[in-house]
DNA sequence: ATTGAGCGTGAGAGCGCTCTCACGGAGGAT
DNA sequence: ATCCTCCGTGAGAGCGCTCTCACGCTCAAT
């Protein structure tokens, strides 16, 4: 059993010290704390001396044990190692969404289950009720997440459109419309035999994606070739495996449309060691937009996803849902917008 | 005021129902749900089962609220936007701390103050006594917060050694001998005009790197130049901007130590610009072993900080402060390692 | 047989807060 | 003058839990 240690420390105020420094019911205290109109000027005006003087700071334990809210929403990524390592996604998106929080007086409470047992544990903890509500952020299909909490009855958003699960609002980019401009783009560019490293086909980002891609094709009239479409991991490793699974089966690619930067990198740097110049020989284009393409050589263009945005809207749904009593479930979807750079400048100058 | 929704969902049994159910007291459940050992067998096996049966799960508020004692702990992050968004080494801190919390049944509060309002808010938070205990990262010399945590008697572990402050239990990694290591490597390897890109004059990573810059310096019978040495933000940008301003001051420099990897992409990126080969004409070595460094052209050797264990390392100080009644202030330093690539060949082969 | 120690269990107080309800007084309508 | 309404305030219950204390039982020591 742990030491009890806690009586060491200074106790702060209660409400009953404040009410008798200023001659006053609890009830009146209580009221004046949480902003209630009903209160009299004058004796307002002698609680919030009372409450400055005292220090007072409500008791968030005894406060939620009667309200059952906790004041707090969670973060959960479910993420298996390795992305939350090298993708910059999640520190975005989670700026994002504790911007969206800053109105409201909630804390963000950040989960990061990796491995079953993790998750086991945090549905458990999530379903005792311990937060208002909850974000999901980087669901695989299989995930179990998504039905323990809608059967606790908890108000949740989830971060990308889920594959399958329970109804649920979301908020998603654009994946099909990004990826169709980066393919367009790169037709544009008169490429003629361009692939696709996909992302994982457990992830509606992964199958919106490589969706996206084959609707530029047929709109161009290419026909689907899945000697050109490969899919990796969103990791770097994985985008240089794929790159050289396509290399070897179809030599004369001369385009390549990754779903992640990072994936991206990978590509480049295996076309790199096999001799292909970007964007001479294979033009290149990422997915993300993120720091790392202007680190690359050539720079690398990609599809801006406005992912801060993502997880202000995400805040912004669950704050919506804690409030309403009628739980609306809606999706939101964010644009994309290509940003052209130099690894697939064009063959033909306009 | 917020609409009570709470009504609405399910409430999770109570230890009172699982006391009538198994036919004890309170007190005997409650005993059971804590592990206390004194139970005879056959009550704990009932009380287990009725636990089950009921899918009880303690209700945190009510336990806090007679514990004092919250059951989470916060990590606060103190950084002016910016970074978090490009620094993998902050997702890769969090797992490390979230690794080391695993065994305990605590709970990760994240927060990311960025305005001095914000800092505000958070240090009333804290001081609130609303987590039991705060790891805080990323300081900077004029952050308020240990001061105010110390104040409040909050047990607390910081990341980095503070420049100033109260007498606090910090994780840092050997910044001094990382960066000497590297000068180190530098002029074994024939370099001659090593100048370094340093870190913020605010915070001790910027400080000790710039010292161990000195001392290999000193070491080799160099004199200290300041022409040699300038400072950035860690960022990338803030490393070309100081890559220029060396270049220009000192057309002759061989090599260039900056206190960060990606302060040494953006400059070798200018280097390029000013058509300086890496590594023939200007040698580079970068800090922090991120995963930028492999596509970066050519790689860069960069000083490996091990940040995971960083993380574990302050989890388990923070909460050896929580178990034990005498709070114990000490300083954990952890080796760094040197890697060796490309950005970096020496002039003579040895 | 008698005492006492020790152990498992229950009764009950109380953590700090919110919220319902009742009450008294002011002020308007009759 | 009487009644009613409304409003500001207080009393008190109770949220779900932990923890102290007391009780009764068993079993060893006398």
């Amino acid at each position: 059993m742990a030491v009890p240690n806690s009586q060491s420390r200074p106790r702060s105020a209660t409400l009953e010290e404040v009410a008798r420094l200023a001659g006053v019911s609890r009830a009146t205290v209580s009221r004046v704390v949480n902003g209630s109109p009903r209160v009299s000027g004058s004796v307002r005006h002698s609680v919030v001396n009372a409450v400055e003087e005292l220090g007072y700071v409500p008791n968030r334990a005894a406060r939620s044990l009667v309200t059952r809210r906790s004041g707090s929403i969670a973060v959960v990524i479910t993420e298996p190692s390795g992305r939350l390592f090298s993708d910059p996604f999640f520190p975005r998106l989670l700026r994002g969404i504790s911007g969206g929080l800053s109105a409201r007086d909630l804390q963000l409470v950040l989960l990061m289950p990796e491995s079953p047992a993790d998750t086991e544990r945090t549905a458990t903890y999530l379903a005792a009720g311990h937060v208002d509500g909850i974000l999901l952020v980087s669901l695989h299909g299989d995930d179990p997440l998504p039905g323990r909490i809608a059967r606790a009855g908890i108000p949740f958003v989830m971060g990308g459109r889920p594959l399958r699960g329970p109804a649920a609002s979301f908020v998603d980019v654009d994946n099909r419309g990004g990826s169709r401009s980066a393919v367009e783009h790169l037709l544009a560019g008169g490429r003629r035999v361009v692939a696709t490293i996909g992302g994982p086909a457990d992830m509606s980002a992964g199958v919106d994606r490589l969706a996206g891609y084959r609707e530029a094709r047929a709109d161009a009239g290419l026909p689907m070739d899945p000697s050109l479409e490969t899919a990796g991991d969103f990791t770097q490793d994985g985008g240089a495996a794929a790159m050289e699974r396509l290399l070897a089966g179809r030599p004369d690619i001369d385009a390549v449309f990754a779903a992640s930067d990072l994936m991206a990198a990978g590509a480049m740097a295996v076309l790199e060691a096999a001799g292909r110049r970007v964007p001479q020989d294979v033009a290149v284009v990422g997915y993300d937009d993120s720091p790392v393409v202007t680190t690359l050589r050539p720079q690398l263009t990609s599809v801006r996803q406005p992912i801060e945005e993502m997880g202000h809207e995400m805040t912004r749904l669950l704050i919506e849902a804690l409030d309403g009593a009628h739980p609306v479930q809606r999706p939101v979807i964010l644009a994309t917008e290509l940003v052209r750079r130099a690894s697939s400048a064009g063959r033909r100058m306009p």
